[in-house]
RNA sequence: GUGGGGGUAGCUCAGCUGGUAGAGCACAGGGUUGUGGCCCCUGAGGCCGCGGGUUCGAGUCCCGUCCCUCACCCCA
């Protein structure tokens, strides 16, 4: 094999494809019932775009984006993330003008620069939804519950949310610095990495795997008993919106997540059994991103999905989709004729219809009939022409009789 | 970027202590002058990842390299 697919990507091929799509289907179903707009966005941006955004110190700008020069000079990134595109456009075309919110969705990839394995690739599907405009905790609970439906329609199996607040400005440095007092106590008991988090993001602390680390942990503030009272008032109205709507989660305050741009709620939703990448979906609130780009300052909540970690959770169980249509069989080059003409009428009227394209036998053409799942069949050969009829064979019976044109039409029309 | 495992037919893999490659499945043809599934026969298909070394001789040993995979970091 001479070329591959470039390392971390991957063509997704036929019987995949069409679970992809299924998945896709129902998304944007649910997003149009929501009142959600598509937003088709290019897949790379300035790179400063991307620094600005998601912060300087952010894993994915320090190591992980596509990063190149246009023939101009300018710096591009393919977009490791979509909100940050969306933001963009929301600023650029002044998509507030004509009142708040704003509901939009995208999908297509992503791309990060990552070591890859098992649920992670450079080249990698999101489908994303954004709900921008508006401060109020409900939003919040709109989102959760959109990405919540897609999860239950699509009986995507074990998957459990988690949800918390990162606090804003008014309580994330406090929280941030009590943290990192706590922790400089307790210096040498961390890991050579964390002692780097603490410098960095002490935050990231929580994530350390090493047991240690996690010993340390034992005692230190928790982000929940630090917010300020306009973000623990906000974070107590989405809980209770989400029982509301008997949506279950679990209060998780030791998740943060990656980037800098989120305040007060983030969330995921992921496998209950656990493993590695075992988020399947993850979003949350920024409310300073859009006025950071230079627009009114519009408080935004989000969420995206991982389509290659749903479809892997789905793949089990997809069950094969039953075939429908007819396959038509000629022997002879007449028949031949016929058939394609027979072929191209039935596609007309909107039946599956489909033949033999390598001169096979009669034989080998049931064969393939048979293995493509083809319930029915038509045959034409000398007979079929002499007589001006079809034989037309249900292959789970068996059987097969002569029927006219008009016959034949009317059976496939009843599917 | 760091570490573990692996690269032999389209797929899943076998190939012992070195002697120029094999199975199952899939594919193609046949067993029926025009008829599927099961069965039988036949066939096609291989730079044994790539490069170098040792050797009379390397899929097999040594070195390098690329790729895949799993894990760490981090994330969808």
């Amino acid at each position: 094999m001479r070329f591959t697919a470039p390392r971390g990507t991957r063509d997704v091929l036929p019987p995949e494809s069409e679970l992809w799509r299924r998945i896709v289907q129902r998304a944007e179903g649910l997003f149009a019932l929501y009142g959600y707009k598509e937003i088709v966005l290019p897949v790379m941006e300035s790179t400063d775009l991307f620094v600005k955004g998601m912060g300087e110190g952010s894993d994915i700008v320090q190591k992980e984006m596509f990063t190149f020069e246009d023939k101009g000079g300018r710096s591009l990134t393919l977009r490791p993330e979509g909100t940050a595109g969306v933001a963009r456009a929301f600023v650029q075309h002044n998509l507030g003008r004509s009142g708040l919110p704003v509901k939009l969705y995208y999908k297509g990839p992503m791309f990060r620069h990552e070591k890859p394995q098992a649920g992670r690739y450079r080249q990698f599907h999101q489908l994303g939804v954004e709900l921008i405009g508006s401060p109020h905790p409900l939003a919040d609970a709109e989102v959760i519950t959109l990405c919540n439906d897609f999860f239950r329609v699509l009986e995507v199996p074990a998957v459990e949310l988690l949800i918390n607040s990162v606090g804003d400005e008014s309580c994330r440095p406090q929280f941030v610095q009590a943290l990192r007092s706590f922790l400089l106590k307790r210096e040498e008991r961390l890991c050579p990495d964390c002692k780097r988090r603490l410098e960095i993001n002490p935050l990231r602390v929580f994530d350390c795997k090493v047991k240690e680390c996690r010993k340390a942990l034992e005692g230190a503030p928790r982000v929940t008993d630090h917010l300020c009272e306009a973000c623990a008032t906000h974070l107590r109205s989405l809980m209770d919106y989400l029982q509301n709507v008997n949506i279950k989660f679990r209060l998780e305050p030791e998740m943060v997540r990656g980037l800098d741009y989120y305040t007060r709620t983030v969330f995921e939703f992921q496998k209950v059994k656990g493993g590695p990448q075992d988020t399947l979906a993850a979003g949350g609130r920024y409310d300073n991103l859009i006025s950071i780009y230079g627009g009114e300052p519009t408080p935004s909540t989000g969420f995206s999905i991982g389509l290659e970690r749903v479809a892997a959770m789905l793949k089990e169980g997809a069950e094969r989709n039953e075939e429908i249509g007819v396959f038509v069989i000629a022997i002879g080059e007449e028949a031949r004729k016929r058939a394609f003409s027979l072929v191209k009428e039935l596609r007309d009227r909107n039946i599956h219809a489909d033949m033999d394209f390598m001169e096979r036998s009669a034989k080998a053409q049931m064969k393939v009939a048979d293995r493509e799942g083809y319930p029915r069949v038509v045959i034409i050969g000398g007979e079929e022409i002499e007589g001006d009829y079809y034989t037309f064979r249900d292959m789970g019976e068996s059987s097969q009789r002569i029927v006219t044109a008009e016959e034949l039409y009317g059976l496939l029309m009843e599917g």
